[in-house]
DNA sequence: TAAAACAAAATTGCACACAATGAAATTTAC
DNA sequence: GTAAATTTCATTGTGTGCAATTTTGTTTTA
């Protein structure tokens, strides 16, 4: 009776300790984030500008794995903060560009310090994190 | 200039392949989920109470890693669908106990087709996903 | 070349997550 | 014995996520 379903008990899935293990890291983010005025997916998108500049909504997502719906009001509301420019591209204007602004720029500088401040307090060994690193890599290509 | 921070680099982050993995599984559940007329959320703490058969609030929490704020609203609707009875503990009025009702019961025999379907869209070895479960369960117990 | 097909964002609606606050019951400290 | 602290759940407000649809622009095709 017990172990009727073993596939159902939630100790035997691997999708659970990954949704629970990413939102606690997420929320360990969080007072290192406030202080930046950023949420955790402002933040990584703010990263993917810092390493290009600029790009626009669809290749964003394909960075992320967000689609529109997500990212429209977020980059809104980036704009609204004075980080990034959001424009429609000339020859294609269906297309929207997404800029770094010299103000986005700055924040940078100021974000240099929380993968530092987060790096205590993961309690991985880094052969432990690079073997996660990959694992993760290799669902999200194989399986996504 | 490129890597003047690389730890601001998005493919230098342990979380957001977390993150991104996490989401997309979720999604993956969907359309498996959606025959049962329950979301991934609800899916999880249906599993608890099919292993415990009732449990208050508060240790749902805890065995989810998530608030009242997400678990009240979310008790109610598994209670509109007749899976499960809320009701105030007598000994302490505080306490509210989440009880699984009979369809609640047989709900189960229904979803436990869905972990089969779900293996198969994992394509990590047996050993490969054990590690990735045990790293997780780390990371979750230690820093979280 | 006009209509149909396609593509990229935006919009809408629903369901979380979670911080912060509130309300009610219980326990603790004096 | 009661005021203060604590505990438990509910409520509120903000910000995602995502499916589905709409809008606008571009390309293909008959």
């Amino acid at each position: 009776m017990e172990d009727k379903y073993p596939g159902l008990k939630l100790g035997n899935q691997l999708c659970f300790p990954l949704y629970a293990c990413s939102r606690e890291i997420v929320k360990k983010y969080k007072p290192f984030l406030d202080e930046l005025d950023l949420t955790y997916t402002q933040y990584i998108t703010m990263m993917v500008l810092w390493e290009k500049e600029q790009i626009n909504v669809k290749e964003l997502g394909e960075c992320l794995y967000l689609d529109s719906g997500t990212l429209t009001p977020l980059l809104k509301k980036l704009e609204t903060k004075g980080w990034v420019t959001r424009r429609r591209a000339r020859e294609d204007e269906r297309v929207l560009i997404v800029s770094l602004t010299e103000e986005g720029r700055k924040l940078r500088d100021r974000a240099a310090v929380v993968p530092e401040k987060m790096s205590c307090c993961v309690k991985l060994s880094p052969e432990e994190a690079r073997t996660l690193y990959t694992l993760l890599y290799k669902m999200l290509g194989e399986c996504c």
